[in-house]
DNA sequence: CAGACCTTACCAAAGAATTGTCAAGGTTTA
DNA sequence: TAAACCTTGACAATTCTTTGGTAAGGTCTG
């Protein structure tokens, strides 16, 4: 039998079996199954899921956004229709406040979706 | 004083002045202010936002959504990262029932964020 | 100056995603 | 066969996101 059971791949890479199997349902990885239906979890797959550990807590997200990296790639007419939003009209904001990107400290919550956008724009 | 005022704009793009002021904070549209620091609202925005509203309802996703794939677009680094925890390794599973792709009709919200990968892969 | 706007900040309700746990039943192994 | 796994399905606690208010104070217009 090739690979571990969830339980030990559990072991291993730190997830809880309830999550390696939220994971695989996200679609997040693919898994061979023993006959009878058992995950079976290979190197490579235990490897990945470490990584992705340290993917969500170094760069501050979590597997639903993942979730859409994933739909970008595979669904091209949502991809280009994305991009088409993003890309459409910049119409030049007269009078962007510089302090506006400072202003960094506030409300509770709205901050932290807001500071997902500066997390990796240092000083520079 | 060039634009729509927050309340005006709510109007004719069907969010509500919260939401707006939501919007902005995440990054996900850019506006001028007036000198006193009203938000104005130009027709390049305003179109945005209804453009905005369709997106989400169409293709079936949230703010939250798009503003990841806002970071994947500015932050090359997570970008690169992202990519590269997709791209590696993919170790062939032998086992892949094809029934696991259409066994799609399960727990009540996992089916959701699941489902999420068929939606615009039609019968072809 | 009064009324109707706007700003930010905060609190909290409603929803969705995350995660645990348990039940009913099949598999593996001693 | 019994213990210790596994499967899927369901319910539920927790946490995060989304959304609406409301308060304190500034602005605009009549």
């Amino acid at each position: 039998m090739q690979g571990l059971t969830i339980q030990e791949a559990a072991q291993t890479t730190g997830w809880s079996p309830r999550m390696l199997r939220y994971i695989e349902r996200a679609g997040l990885l693919e898994l061979s199954r023993s006959e009878s239906g058992y995950r079976l979890y290979g190197p490579e797959q235990l490897q990945r899921l470490r990584t992705l550990r340290e993917l969500l807590a170094r760069l501050n997200f979590g597997l639903s956004e993942l979730g859409f990296a994933l739909r970008l790639r595979r669904e091209p007419l949502l991809r280009a229709e994305v991009d088409a939003w993003f890309d459409a009209e910049p119409e030049r904001p007269e009078h962007v406040d510089p302090d506006d990107w400072l202003r960094w400290e506030q409300d509770k919550h709205e901050a932290l979706i807001a500071a997902s956008h500066t997390t990796h724009m240092e000083i520079a």
